[in-house]
RNA sequence: GCCCGGAUGGCGGAAUUGGUAGACGCGCUGGUCUCAAACACCAGUGUCUUCACUGGCAUGCCGGUUCGACUCCGGCUCCGGGUACCA
């Protein structure tokens, strides 16, 4: 009987779906494990072979620990709020959410169909309004919370306000907006409503702010960069214009110190946590005040230039000064002179895409405006000049110059011919390259002659400091998170406007639900979509005021990251209805143990879910810092794409279309054609579902070679307009889920990147029918005993279940999958069907292949569905043991003889073995050895 | 430019702490079975040399450390990913 993967699957997944097998609860009397994928948007093109990829490694892991006698979370979601379907809906009139159902319906079939032991019961769906009340709810925690950077966490607005009734602003240590006065308490207890809700939206962790975007009036809706090309629209290629737009924001920097610290107790890539640290950017260093000499001041033209430097031991080495191109001060530091000149490279950068300002690092550019400033330490005057390499939006948009240790400094002073100073003794050749060294005594340098470094930069922090034109910063890269989208398809913020300002709605009128719209494109007066909305207004229900009243809701909605914030906790309680999950639930679950997802997500997803987690945790509502403690990301995987070869002669009216060979095609004048990489197998092409594939080709012809058409091979995106999509479905119905689980991490490392190929699959197929076979004889008798196992069977047993375990716990899932194959290699050579050797085998494989070894498993006489229960083999070192270990015998470090001695054999008896060894002896050629090294079970070297 | 990763047979990859480079799988070659094919099974398969034995060469390139290097160190080339020139 041949093993018939449909049947057996398919009977299996019913089982595991009636029987509720892999639903969770919680249970105090095992330890917990949390495992987790970062959950997919279900876009209308379904599932490719390369989206499981981390839900098996993932699922992998699930079932390996319940073996290990864990409770293991493992449930599976939705983000669907998204783009896609709001496009979809603009072009079609239909409403996002029913393209959003139907698209979640085809994922789960396909996910579903692969065998993932998922809770079902505890998916979630961002989109939902069950789900988004407490994306809504944790909004309105943020607008009630500032930062206390005394307290170093969040703290309520409420005792915020009793501090500026009782003693003004000055003792609060507190993350604020840059701008925010200094008052005191009666000052506040005089503002008005309007001017006290101000001021307290400078302190709130969410809040309206004005920032600059990328409009995009066409779409209708703000851009993200790598949406912008060449200053027109991505998709549509509509203008793009810089417009400044009131819209929410989150205070994440309150968090930068956290964000980086808490890297440290993350079990994650080194890669990925440097990636999260240069995104915050916390750098040490000082800032500067320059006072501003210009021939022609106006009323508006600033006193002084603030600058920001890490290296303020440099300052008496500064002989220019740089302000981005874009700084508003530019207009009032131009003189006449130099106001053509200004002009013109203003205009130039501003034509500069990012790109091209990259590119060409190595070309200097520049102008000077014809002012100057002082330097304060040595009443210098340095002259200010423009150039692209200093972005307006990042510090204070303006850089000191100091040539003789910075080399893009150094190439700039040297273009224009400004003097460099040498400041340190120990700098060398700066006449040819900036030499940035902190090492040597100070030179040319005022009061820090002859210092040190350390002390240097402290004496000059502190005079800056006295003489009040500077002090000690911290500053950080990172920006507050703009949170507003101008769409449709997201969740509504709950917010109205009151005299132009927001307040909440109140928590018990949640959720507030997304309105019905006749159109899902902004209003004619360009507002969002929501401006569509009938009576989208606020009617206050709880304070009495009059009847009638309405206010403005917020019209803007919430943007993709929201909802994915916070949702691992969503699966803890799915169904609660009074919490986003309940204390029991969160403090029995706390954190996610393993969680599995695209690297893609490094700076945004993990890092907002970071911050939003840490809030939580201020509030008392979640018991850890952080809420992912180990992290895999998976490789994309490529697509491969297969090619054919049309002659060019064949095309044209009347005619057949000629196809060549690969290695035929440079014998004629050839077009290249993807072809569906579906109907070609190991690179030959199926001629007839060639025919078969396209109405044009039905008459193909072909040139073949060997009889055979090959096709060419390509690595590129995987996408439907190249014909190389993989559809799971289709290997699924070949070869079963099994076999695609066993394949997909057979490929390789989990991490790594790697073009999808179907070659190699018949490999992974016939490891499950070599593995039935154990079972059963050709004859279909069904061949398993009850004799006891031989040591040589045991040895090849437990040698697997070592490695599959050792394996597993350091998430070599490719590794695995090759033990499992030599395991049931060597146990077909010993021709061992024996019941104890075949129970413990089906248990190491049931993580990968977790159909067939439910089936196995009940045909070995176990109760149906138990598998997933059952303990994981317990490794048994003694049946390891050998009496003799082969040792390699190397002279001069290569491989010359093997000899077997016994494993208990000192150095010195192998030496003497080893050294009357023939082959030994003939390499010596009568010399004597100059060392002989013996390491023990491992190798003998002889050195002669 | 900067940051991070990577490079091993025809292909995917293995080698966990410096100790027999190429496990396992694909593909290919030959054979058994079959009318034939498919399936399955057996044998071989880095490369050069050789009838064979054997030997030389080989983990992107150059150099170093070591009895011994895919593994560690220095320098480079190429490929992939990220990116906000972050002072």
């Amino acid at each position: 009987m041949e093993y018939n993967h449909k049947e057996v699957e398919q009977k299996w997944r019913q089982f595991w779906e009636e029987n509720q097998t892999f639903k969770t609860e919680i249970d105090t009397s095992k330890p917990k494990y949390y495992v987790l994928d970062m959950f997919p948007y279900p876009s209308g093109a379904g599932l490719h072979v390369g989206h499981p990829l981390g839900y098996i490694a993932s699922d992998i892991i699930a079932r390996y620990k319940r073996l290990k006698g864990f409770n293991v979370l493992h449930p599976m979601g939705f983000d669907s709020f998204g783009l896609p379907a709001e496009q979809y809906a603009i072009q079609t009139g239909q409403h996002p959410a029913i393209t959003t159902e139907e698209n979640i319906t085809t994922y789960i079939r396909q996910l579903k169909q692969i065998g993932f032991s998922y809770d079902w019961s505890r998916e979630v769906r961002t989109s939902d309004s069950k789900y988004y009340k407490w994306t809504q709810w944790i909004f309105m925690q943020l607008f009630n919370h500032y930062y206390d950077k005394d307290a170093n966490k969040a703290l309520k607005i409420t005792d915020l306000v009793e501090k500026f009734a009782t003693s003004g602003n000055k003792s609060v240590n507190a993350v604020c907006d840059e701008d925010t006065p200094v008052f005191t308490s009666e000052e506040w207890n005089a503002m008005s409503e309007f001017d006290q809700q101000s001021m307290l939206l400078k302190y709130r962790l969410t809040y309206p702010d004005e920032s600059v975007v990328n409009w995009c009036p066409g779409l209708g809706t703000v851009l993200a960069n790598d949406e912008v090309k060449d200053g027109v629209s991505e998709r549509g290629g509509f203008p793009v214009e810089q417009k400044k737009m009131k819209q929410w924001a989150m205070r994440i920097t309150a968090y930068a110190d956290r964000l980086i610290d808490g890297l440290n107790e993350v079990d994650w890539s080194d890669a990925l946590k440097e990636q999260q640290r240069n995104w915050i950017g916390r750098s040490t260093g000082a800032s500067v005040r320059f006072e501003v000499l210009t021939p022609n001041p106006q009323p508006l033209t600033p006193q002084n230039i603030e600058v920001f430097t890490t290296r303020v031991d440099t300052i008496y080495g500064v002989s220019f000064m740089v302000i981005a191109p874009e700084h508003e001060y530019v207009p009032f530091l131009t003189t006449p002179e130099q106001k053509e000149a200004v002009d013109e490279y203003v205009k130039w950068v501003a034509s500069r895409s990012e790109l091209d300002r990259m590119s060409e690092v190595k070309k200097v550019s520049g102008v000077f405006t014809g002012s100057y400033v002082v330097n304060p330490f040595n009443d210098e005057k340095v002259p200010i000049f423009l150039a692209d390499y200093v972005l307006a939006g990042y510090g204070t948009g303006a850089v000191m110059g100091v040539p003789s240790g910075d080399q893009r400094d150094w190439n700039f002073a040297t273009h224009f011919k400004l003097p460099i100073v040498p400041i340190l003794d120990a700098q060398k050749d700066i006449e040819k390259e900036a030499d940035n060294t902190k090492e040597g005594k100070y030179i040319n340098s005022g009061i820090i002659n002859g210092m040190e470094y350390k002390e240097a930069t402290k004496t000059l922090t502190t005079y800056l400091e006295e003489k009040g034109i500077g002090k000690g910063k911290i500053q950080y890269r990172l920006r507050n998170a703009v949170f507003s989208r101008q769409r449709y398809w997201g969740e509504p913020v709950p917010v109205y406007f009151k005299d132009g300002l927001p307040y909440l709605i109140e928590e018990s009128e949640l959720p507030l639900d997304l309105p019905v719209i006749d159109k899902y494109l902004p209003t004619e007066t360009g507002e969002p979509p929501l401006g569509r909305a009938e009576g989208w207004a606020y009617h206050p229900s709880h304070n009495g005021e009059g009847q009638g009243v309405r206010y403005p809701y917020e019209l803007s909605t919430m943007p993709g990251w929201a909802g994915s914030s916070w949702y691992w906790y969503r699966y803890m309680d799915a169904q609660n209805e009074a919490e986003f999950a309940s204390q029991d639930a969160i403090n029995y679950w706390k954190a996610v143990d393993l969680y599995i997802g695209g690297s893609e997500h490094a700076t945004g997803h993990l890092l907002y879910s970071r911050f939003w987690n840490k809030f939580l945790k201020d509030l008392g509502l979640v018991p850890e810092e952080e809420f992912a403690k180990k992290l895999i990301n998976q490789g994309m995987i490529q697509g491969r794409s297969n090619f054919v070869y049309r002659v060019k002669s064949s095309v044209g009216a009347g005619k057949n279309p000629v196809f060549v060979s690969y290695n035929l095609k440079d014998q004629y004048e050839t077009t290249d054609i993807h072809v569906d990489v579906n109907i070609v197998n190991n690179d030959i092409l199926d001629v007839n579902a060639f025919k078969n594939w396209r109405e044009d080709f039905a008459n193909a012809e072909f040139i073949l070679e060997d009889g055979k058409y090959v096709c060419g091979v390509e690595v590129e995106k995987m996408s439907k307009s190249k014909y190389n999509v993989v559809n799971p479905d289709i290997l699924v119905d070949k070869v079963g889920a099994d076999t695609l689980r066993l394949y997909e991490m057979f490929l390789g490392p989990l991490e790594q990147a790697k073009p999808w190929n179907t070659n190699g699959i018949d490999g992974s197929f016939r490891f499950i029918k070599k593995v039935w076979r154990l079972f059963y004889d050709d004859q279909s008798n069904f061949k398993v005993k009850d004799e006891a196992p031989t040591p040589a069977e045991l040895k090849v047993l437990h040698t697997a279940i070592k490695k599959v375990e050792e394996d597993l716990e350091r998430y070599s899932f490719n590794t695995v999958v090759s033990t499992l194959m030599i395991c049931v290699n060597d146990l077909g050579s010993l021709k061992c069907s024996k019941k104890a050797i075949l129970q413990e085998l089906v248990i190491l494989m049931s993580p990968y292949t977790p159909h067939i070894a439910e089936e196995l498993w009940t045909l070995l006489g176990n109760e149906a569905g138990t598998i997933s229960y059952a303990s994981f083999p317990k490794f048994n070192p003694s049946y390891l043991v050998e009496a003799n270990f082969e040792y390699p015998i190397s002279i001069n470090g290569k491989v010359r003889a093997n000899i077997s001695f016994p494993t208990d054999a000192v150095p010195a008896d192998i030496e003497a073995g080893v050294l009357a060894n023939e082959v030994v002896l003939k390499w010596l050629d009568g010399k004597a050895p100059k060392k002989v090294i013996v390491v023990p079970k491992r190798i003998v070297n002889v050195v002669m």
